[in-house]
This record gives C-alpha cells, sequence and structure tokens, in this order.
DNA sequence: CGGTAGATCTCGCCC
DNA sequence: GGGCGAGGTCTACCG
C-alpha cells in the first residue's frame, strides 16, 4: 500500500465523467492496482477512485501540462473495462510505502441473515401454531426469505427486513401474486416482518392485505442464548 | 488528516457488529473525526469505519490487554449514534499527519440528471408530436422524471433509468395507478426511458401496457452541441 | 456469466 | 428531519 499525499487534480472517464479541481489530496494506490483519492472529510466514499483490478501508470507531463505546473501524470486503468482515472500531480507532500499482507477479513453479526436464521428458529413470532416450511424458498422470480404454515395449515410467506421500506412490500407482492397463482400452494397469506417498518410501507402492506410484524433483534438474540457468542 | 499503519484488531458495535481479527492495517483519521479501516485490497469501502462526526480517544490498555500485546486503546464515538469503534493497536508501524484543507468536491456528467436534461430538450424522441409539459412532476408518492404530452393530447409519464431494472417498473406503475386516478389527468400512457433495459423489465412493463423506449446518451449528447463541455 | 437482493449502504434533493 | 430515489452503487449468492 502507498500513500501519497498531493496537490492535484482528478479526472474520471468511464460509466460516467468526473472532474476534481486541483487541492491537496490522499492518493492510495492498493496491491491490486486500485487507487482511491480521498479529502479530509465527507464518509468512507473517496471523492473520486479506479477499482480493481487496474493498473497505475506514471508518466512524465507532456510540454504544455509542465508549464500549468504539473509535475507527473498518473493513468490508473482499469483491466476489465474501459475506465479510466488521471491524475495530475502538482505536489507530492508525502509518499510511503507499507507492506501489509493479506487481510482474515470482516466477521459479521445482525444483518438479515441473522434475523432470518432467528426467526425461523423463533417461528411463532409468527403466531402460535406456526411451522417452519423452509428457509429461502426459491420461486421463479426469487428467493422468499421464510415459507411457513399457519396451524389452519395455511401456507404464510415472510419477507424479512431490516427496514422495512416499500420495495419490500413490492418484493413480497410479487412472490404472492406468483405463488397464488399456484394450486399446489394457494391461498398463501403474506407477512411482513422487519426490525422498523416505515410508515408508508405499512399502509401499502395493510392495504394489500399483508400483515405487518416488528422484530426485536436483541430480543430474539436473548432467546437464542444457546448459540455460542462471536466476541 | 492522520494516516497510521497498524497492526491492530476492530470491534465495531451499532447498527450491526463485527470484528476484525488481529492484521496490518491502514487507520485514517479524518479532521471530522470519522476513521477508515482500510487493507491493501478490496474495493473503495473500508473493512470498517465510523461516520462522521465522531470523536476520538486514545487510552492507555487495561492490564489484561496490556498482557494481550495491546499498546493503545482507541474509541471512535459516533456523536449522534449509539455505534462505536474500538481499535486494539497492537504495534504502531506509521504514523503522519498533514493538513489538506477544504476540498472544492466532484463535478459529474453523464448521471441520470444529465439524461432527463437531454431527452426534455429531444422531447420528439417519444415520437413525432410530442411536447414537454414538465420535469420532476411532483405527485403524493415522489416526482415523475417526465410528464409530455402526444399529439392526441393524451398525458405521457415518462420513468427515466439509465439502467432499467424490474424495480424502474415498479415505480412508475405506482405513479401511473395514483395519475390514472386524477380525472385531470387521465388517461396517463407511461413510457420507461433508459440507456439499457433489462428483459424481465420489458417483459413486466410491456405487460402492463407501458412503452419501453432504449436511449442513446452518445448520440443524445451529439445532438447537444451548441452546449458547452465540462472538460 | 447473468439475475436478484442486501447494505453500518452513502449521497442528495425536496417536502 | 423524514421520505424518496440514484449510485461509476458494491457485494454476496445462487442459477
Amino acid at each position: 500500500m502507498r500513500l501519497v499525499i498531493a496537490r492535484c487534480s482528478v479526472n474520471y472517464e468511464g460509466r460516467l465523467r468526473a472532474h476534481l479541481p486541483q487541492a491537496t489530496r490522499l492518493l492510495l494506490v492498493k496491491a491490486d492496482g486500485s487507487v482511491l483519492v480521498h479529502s479530509d472529510g465527507g464518509s468512507y466514499k473517496p471523492l473520486n477512485w479506479m477499482s480493481p483490478p487496474a493498473t497505475l501508470r506514471v508518466a512524465p507531463p507532456s510540454e504544455e501540462l509542465a508549464e500549468e505546473g504539473v509535475r507527473e501524470v498518473w493513468t490508473v486503468q482499469s483491466t476489465k473495462a474501459d475506465d479510466r482515472l488521471v491524475v495530475h500531480v502538482f505536489e507530492v507532500l508525502h509518499d510511503t510505502s507499507h507492506e501489509l499482507g493479506v487481510d482474515p477479513g470482516l466477521v459479521k453479526d445482525g444483518v438479515e441473515a441473522d434475523l432470518q436464521r432467528l426467526l425461523a428458529e423463533q417461528i411463532e413470532l409468527l403466531g402460535t401454531g406456526h411451522s417452519l416450511v423452509r428457509r429461502e424458498h426459491m420461486t421463479a422470480i426469487g428467493p422468499v426469505d421464510i415459507l411457513a404454515r399457519d396451524p389452519e395449515g395455511g401456507t404464510v410467506a415472510v419477507e424479512l427486513k431490516r427496514r422495512g421500506d416499500i420495495d419490500g412490500v413490492e418484493q413480497l407482492t410479487r412472490y404472492l401474486d406468483l405463488m397464488n397463482r399456484d394450486p399446489l400452494l394457494a391461498p398463501v397469506r403474506g407477512v411482513f416482518a422487519a426490525q422498523q417498518i416505515k410508515p408508508q410501507a405499512r399502509t401499502l402492506a395493510e392495504d394489500r392485505g399483508i400483515r405487518c410484524l416488528t422484530l426485536d433483534y436483541d430480543a430474539m438474540r436473548g432467546v437464542d442464548d444457546a448459540e455460542s457468542r462471536l466476541f
């Protein structure tokens, strides 16, 4: 990993075009050839970047550019796509390289997959007498998060979200439309389950006869106390 | 901006929980208190991070942690939310700070807004005799990208995408449902316009009587030759 | 390889 | 501040 602090201007040309006027920034060159251009603010997203795999070529400036004060021209070319990042370096204030090695990577807990596992284990949160049919039930248009059976033997399709938005209701609606055309499954009821359900999504869901269920992840994880902890 | 290369382990606790085992990484501390943890690969997204505004507090390790080899404990606390990033620093290999100043920011060209402007200017791409009513026509559930009138005086609602996906068809369908309940506007026809339309999206749109229109951005920009260039 | 859906999404706009 | 939609989305997963 190479860290360069430089006064520079940047142009990206690829899926769109973007330009950064001259200013002092961090240029971060990774081992896979990718380059990130960061300012001293904003969030984790760089101002501009090139995704790997890519190759960095450093060249002297043309005579014209040299007269404008450019000292180096960095061309970062995507290996796969026709995407290019061109950095005009006016002044280098810092330049160091570091050997980092391979990273073991991130371990996550609390994403939708964990919610799904917990709800499958605690399926009676849907109501007393419910039983699990399967998780990730495949249909022609994608997977239904959880398929269950209610005490009367009816099929229940559950769409799970961390945050319940209109898109999730649309998604569940498509699944219900499809499954209700299958005489072996119909009638299928829908349940929209999320840690937080936005008012518009709730209204839309209930208009369509879809039940909304708010989940308490901490409580569900508390029940799951037999499971070993990550930390 | 402070750049630290360190052997460290990282824990995030907030909207979810995430853990990074010990390895050598870049810790990037920005002026607004945000922290990015980058490895020497992957894309522009850090392995772990804390968004601004946040405050970094560096403390000596507890006796127990010191015995495990921890030299410093960094606690990055979000100012707004109950999100925390805790970095256990085992060894510092590099540590420099740099004054960058405020960044003038990015100038973009070629995003959906540009497509929208061009289609509004070249509205007859919808068909001879069409005229523009307005861009960003507000409805109760959001803005319709372009509203136009066909030669017979009928209303046309256009949903624009760079890439036409099922979500865009759903979005346009919601707008059409709403507008067709308004007797002053009804009947409203729908046009789904994009640089590229996925087969599933096209099928769904045409099933619903929505016309699909593939746009050639380069050609549209070519017509727009009176406009001054960014670069 | 394409299609689908998640994300600590982030970012920006407009009400 | 909330809602909504775009993104060079990126990324994982499954066919």
